[in-house]
DNA sequence: TAGATTGTTAATCGATTAACAATC
DNA sequence: TAGATTGTTAATCGATTAACAATC
């Protein structure tokens, strides 16, 4: 299900393209073309079929594709078919945040546990959530079996807490905090970092 | 000071480049080479040389750059050498979040205004910011000329307050919203959807 | 059938890398 | 000077697009 071949970049388009698709059917269409999911994302037709062919072949000529279906097969392609548990370190603000976004269920995430350092935090509630000791987070993430984290804790815990995670087996990572952190060959990290994407724009502004 | 032939993709490397060579800084370094700001990015001499170079000639054979100097020119090129003015909408969770957020005024921006339309959050304190009326904020806006924005509102008011945005004289809004929105030619809008990440990453997980 | 759209090949385009003269 | 590293050119690599036969 995962051809070894397929580009990193053509990968990183198939979530937008399931987000589209996923709009679409809540919209109530049923079908659609590679023309028109092209032109609501901003990328060409081509593209999208060429990416697509990479995994199979999911539409029909003349007709297009049937959208739950492409959903579904998007799904399994990405892995999503099924829900990720996934840790969260970190209850300040951000991680506050991130226990209530109540985007994740519905897209192959379910959030099963917050940890934090704190004695403030741990044991009170953050979303329907009760914050845990960082202590225990390798034993309680192995009972588990999580393999997915997401990291909000400050810059200069960042480091500690991934060797931490990477003990306990997570194998990905999605990083808030504003550094990089060192992972061995094997896990995914990716980040998230609102200032590059402003300062990517000021460029451009006059 | 913004030469019209880059490519995008060089331009969204250069805040990575600012991040790093700020952390070199922070260490005390004062020199550096292509070969070990390529090493601590994961990306290769040569690109950071050729990227650099679109912009002009910051470094010197054999020694290589100096650091402060080169934070300043690329401070320059991205137009952060000054600090903007940032509105946020949306005073939720995420709203919080970014509003203690402590890493925006040493990178080039300033929070400055916070809005939403819940009459309970309106008049009420958020970090150190006090949430005004979102009926306000063309005028708010306009009175400050502010270009940037964030939009941290639920997915069906995306486009309503976008529309707003646009009409106060915005330019550039980071979107937080899980919605594509439609903006005027010369509007720039970058999204942050972390399901996309996550998503990025499981297709790789066994 | 006629019209539409796919999947795919070949051509184009753009980005990355290798190599090296210039020079600090 | 000798060693190191830049800025840049030319070569390579990879990604996007144009075009079209296949076919629903």
């Amino acid at each position: 299900m995962s051809p070894p071949g397929v580009p990193d970049i053509v990968v990183g388009r198939l979530p937008m393209y399931l987000r589209e698709l996923t709009k679409m059917a809540e919209e109530g269409k049923e079908i659609t073309s590679s023309q028109e999911l092209g032109k609501r994302l901003g990328i060409s037709s081509t593209q999208i079929r060429k990416d697509l062919s990479q995994f199979g072949e999911f539409g029909k000529q003349g007709t297009g594709y049937n959208i739950n279906f492409l959903i579904i097969q998007l799904q399994i392609i990405l892995k999503v078919e099924d829900v990720w548990d996934v840790v969260l370190v970190g209850a300040g603000d951000l991680g506050h945040a991130i226990a209530n976004y109540g985007g994740f269920s519905d897209r192959g995430f379910h959030l099963s546990l917050i940890f934090d350092n704190d004695p403030k935090k741990i044991g009170h509630q953050v979303g329907s959530y009760i914050v845990k000791d960082v202590s225990s987070l390798v034993k309680d993430i192995r009972a588990r079996n999580i393999r997915v984290a997401m990291l909000a804790v400050p810059t200069v815990d960042a480091q500690t807490v991934t060797d931490r995670l990477i003990e306990a087996g997570i194998h990905a990572i999605l990083c808030y905090s504003q550094t990089s952190i060192r992972v061995p060959e094997g896990v995914k990290v990716e980040y998230i970092d609102p200032v590059l994407h402003l300062q990517h724009m000021t460029y451009y502004l006059p």
